[in-house]
DNA sequence: TTCTCGATATTCT
DNA sequence: GAATATCGAGAAA
């Protein structure tokens, strides 16, 4: 189903929530991955200690100003590349990473990044992981997932998905901030 | 099953 | 020089 922009316009908290249960299709060489979105977290630039964007705009974090809707790929920890999807009006940065997902369709494409030896509940359970099975790397930074394209498409899921509110991880600011949310 | 630690580029102090 | 929106291997328990 299309999602329209201003779902991605909403505020940061808001998409991330509601981003739960939709669904990740990737085409790669011909093949298809299907996910479903398990687990997020919400940056939001302008209140947000935590947040790439908080200190301003900067090389790495741009995206987060930009238009809702498109991917924020970075690299970290020198190795790991993570997805989030930009939410907030232009010029007010904000984005949802995704952390996790279940796996619906394509476990061959996912094995050939993720490799045979993990196991199965532990393909797609970190925003590291993810990234890593999807193919999914900087040259996805700023890709419109608006546009609908052939390489990556987003769909809304069911409907209302019941989750739980925690504390954001890997983050040592804002710890009171129960931005991440899991579904049931 | 849980803990510790190394890898390692980019950003921050 | 230190920290980081991480992961996986190996050690400890």
């Amino acid at each position: 189903m299309h999602i329209d922009k201003s779902f991605f316009a909403q505020h940061t908290v808001e998409v991330a929530k509601q981003l739960l249960g939709c669904v990740i299709i990737r085409h790669w060489q011909g093949q298809e991955v299907v996910v479903r979105i398990t687990e997020t977290e919400a940056y939001r630039g302008a209140d947000d200690p935590a947040s790439h964007a908080h200190r301003g705009i900067t090389a790495r974090n741009r995206t987060m100003f930009g238009s809702p809707g498109h991917l924020y790929v970075y690299f970290t920890y020198g190795m790991h590349h993570c997805m989030n999807i930009v939410t907030e009006p232009e010029h007010t940065p904000g984005a949802v990473l995704i952390r996790g997902a279940e796996l619906i369709q394509g476990i061959e494409v996912v094995r050939h990044f993720r490799g045979t030896k993990v196991e199965d509940k532990n393909l797609l359970n970190g925003p590291g992981k993810l990234t890593q099975a999807l193919n999914i790397g900087l040259e996805f930074n700023e890709y419109d997932l608006l546009s609908n394209d052939s390489p990556l498409i987003l769909e809304v899921g069911a409907g209302n998905v019941s989750y739980q509110a925690t504390e954001r991880i890997g983050i040592s600011k804002a710890k009171d901030y129960l931005w991440r949310f899991v579904t049931h």
